[in-house]
DNA sequence: GCGTTGCGAAACTCGGCCGTATCGAAATCA
DNA sequence: TGATTTCGATACGGCCGAGTTTCGCAACGC
């Protein structure tokens, strides 16, 4: 493997160069397949070369293991901006559950949340990747949004915001799992945000 | 396939009768693998007659196919009883959240509950089998707590029972999975009943 | 004893996937 | 042009598990 030296002065491997068409359809191909429900433990390298439109050759030549391919995959994730923030704390909480609500919606979205969700036992770097990826910066905008609410006094001032946080995402998780098939989930952020600010005891002074 | 008349009159077949011990052994290897973290794809017909000390034959002769093997293994999980009532709504509560971190903190439990969380997109069968054996019948325990408090005054009237519901338990799931590792666990069951009774907005009446 | 069925063990065929090697063509630089 | 590396394609040996068959033995009713 020599090098060569570019105008620039950037060492650079002597050959053909890899191609990024082909590291991208990789990829991209492995996001399909775990979006169709495959879980990693039955991903083929196979079955990505083919729908990648690629040699295994290629596939080999980049990841060592199949681990690390499906890391860089997920690595590619952009989590879309989550939150146009400005109303009520209110209002940006029950948007904000809208938008998660409507991610779990998407067969490729709940497919790759579960891998995510599942695979964290044998694959801690896979969850620590999604979770830096995904969770943290969800979780960072909505304690955002309680901390302006603890502040100008629409939210308790010793409000627990770790377990608000936990209530309101798990909530989301929780009825997008286990809810019963028929029923509408129109409205379900508006229930929970309420159900959570309200508190489940009775208010003495707000009837 | 012959038929016997017993004394008693009910047809039996002719020949050796099948035996029960194998049969419960070949559940419980099965749930032994899944509880060791195999998921339903890894999980081969071959290891689990080898575990349960029986010929893959024996296997067959009783289920055509994996995932009917595995609906029944499910089918004997019997949720251990949940709930020794009797205190305030908010003792009983956390007294019932601590018995769902526990068995989270279980290797073989969370094994399970990821099967029936990531398996039931490929595997509704699974899902189902799983939210009417385990899902259903604490909702329900819980249900009846939180319905007590509603008519002893220690909740609101107006409570919307299904999504406290979501609020308890999808918290629960979603600190065991995204806590951060060194976190302690000890207090959450608290501070999750207490967040939610309290609600997040400020208690004009009750400072 | 006899017919029947279940038992565990082993052998078998078949297909899928792994990881490597090899091929001719293509892309890059000196 | 020549050296080097990558490309997609294909073939290879090897492993593992599916599902079936066979075997000798055990358990049942008659």
């Amino acid at each position: 493997m020599k090098t060569q030296q570019t105008a620039e002065g950037v060492a650079r491997p002597a050959g053909r160069p890899r191609s990024e068409k082909a590291e991208r359809s990789i990829i991209e191909a492995t996001l399909e397949l775990l979006g169709e429900g495959i879980g990693v433990s039955e991903l083929s390298i196979e079955s990505i070369a083919s729908r990648a439109g690629v040699g295994k050759t290629t596939i080999y030549r980049r990841w060592s293991n199949k681990e690390d391919l499906v890391v860089d995959a997920l690595a590619t994730l952009k989590p879309p901006i989550p939150l146009p923030q400005g109303g009520t704390v209110r209002d940006d909480l029950v948007t904000y559950l809208r938008v998660i609500q409507e991610e779990a919606s998407h067969h490729r979205t709940r497919c790759i949340m579960n891998i995510a969700m599942s695979d964290s036992e044998r694959h801690p770097r896979l969850a620590e990747r999604f979770r830096e990826l995904t969770v943290e910066p969800r979780r960072a905008v909505v304690a955002a949004v309680l901390r302006r609410g603890m502040e100008t006094g629409e939210l308790r001032a010793d409000l627990d915001i770790d377990m608000a946080l936990a209530l309101l995402s798990g909530a989301v998780i929780w009825l997008t799992k286990w809810s019963h098939p028929g029923e509408s989930h129109a409205d379900i952020p508006e229930r929970i945000v309420d159900e959570a600010l309200k508190g489940f005891r009775p208010r003495p002074s707000e009837p």
